[in-house]
DNA sequence: GTACCTTTGTGAAGAATTTCACAAGCAACC
DNA sequence: GGTTGCTTGTGAAATTCTTCACAAAGGTAC
């Protein structure tokens, strides 16, 4: 989430920020985010602030976007074109290496910028590009089996859309989001009139 | 994420589950499930455990999903669609009352069950149907604007799907999805090798 | 009815996180 | 060069969250 705002900040050309100032765009307080950045090393200048660009850099590098990361997505489906549809991935150094379904009504036809691939070839083409993630767009019943797949082609992260409870070896590391849970968690907020904002 | 547990065994016949059992499922202490059960109710018996129907009726109740949430999607790209597809949220109380958008080609168009409508009627039909939770499915440049004209028309609760860092007064709920963010996540957790699983 | 097995609910202990508060450092100005 | 005004980095305090451990309670078998 710093890494957000810096960015913002950054391409309005703002030098520094400080600890003040970022509490206040994500939300939280001057003491948090001097916690949080000084676990990574100590960035800021005294009396003046932490370097904008600079730390945007650090954080990237922290975060591992510097590198370039090869994606696949399984499922052709609606969730999976918003995916692909998404320049901001690229952006960021994930690229997107195939777009798999079963559907032979998918299969072949275009899609973005590549073509959909039949669902058999997944293991082996995971093998071969060296894929590291994997974005799981498919119907839950299909969910388990296909993450053992993925994962014994060696994915090494999974982002889960289907609304399916999945395990993964400890090795594997993986990020569900339940878009019905989400609805719920409001609902529940709504229905106690709680106010609890949350980013995620 | 315990109701979602419960409703499986439920489904099943499982006519009750123990603490251990749960925690087991949801990946997290026997402890930890009483402590978090216990905030709202005494639902279990001594010596048997947690009686799987009445506790998964019990927290839906918690949740406030006995009754029925109106819900607008604005943006009626790939997300929004996906989820209107969704059949889950339907069964679980949400009903989806308007679809917006302001793109003139989609306006008017049949989408799933219902029709785009125009997003300058959007104000108006929040009223007039009291819709209370919005979903946020359009690109990040208009994303506040809407947000200001939603909490303006009286919705309670945002799901925002939009890269965009949003505020709302703070009696409203808001809940960010960002996949990229998501993605940058495993970015990190695959920097570092790191083993986190995160559900959400 | 009693002995025994199981599992909850919950204070207390322990661990982790957040906030506080202030010394140390940097820049600017006179 | 010294003084003033900010802001970081960080131990220590405060708070929150998690785990422990056990009494209380329900069921079962005989």
């Amino acid at each position: 989430m710093y890494l957000r705002y810096l960015e913002d900040l950054d391409t309005r050309g703002q030098q520094t920020a400080s600890s003040d100032e970022l509490a206040h765009l994500c939300g939280t307080t001057p003491a948090q985010v001097r916690k949080d950045l000084s676990f990574f090393g100590s960035f800021g200048k005294r009396g003046l602030g932490y370097p904008v660009h600079e730390l945007t850099a650090h954080l990237r590098e922290i975060l591992g976007l510097e590198r370039e990361w090869k994606v696949v997505i399984v499922g052709a489906g609606k969730i999976g074109a918003a995916l692909a549809n998404y320049r901001g991935f690229r952006q960021r150094g994930f690229r997107i290496v195939g777009v798999y379904d079963h559907d032979p009504a998918k299969i072949g036809k275009p899609w973005g910028e590549a073509i959909v691939h039949d669902m058999a070839a997944l293991s082996t083409d995971i093998v071969q590009e060296e894929a590291q993630i994997a974005v799981l767009a498919i119907p839950s019943d299909d969910a388990q089996d296909v993450v053992d797949q993925l994962v014994g082609a060696g994915i090494r992260a999974i982002l889960n859309f289907a609304p399916a409870q999945i395990t993964v070896p400890a090795h594997v590391s993986l990020k569900s989001v339940n878009m019905a849970m989400e609805l719920e968690g409001l609902s529940f907020a709504l229905t106690n009139s709680l106010t609890a904002q949350g980013a995620a």
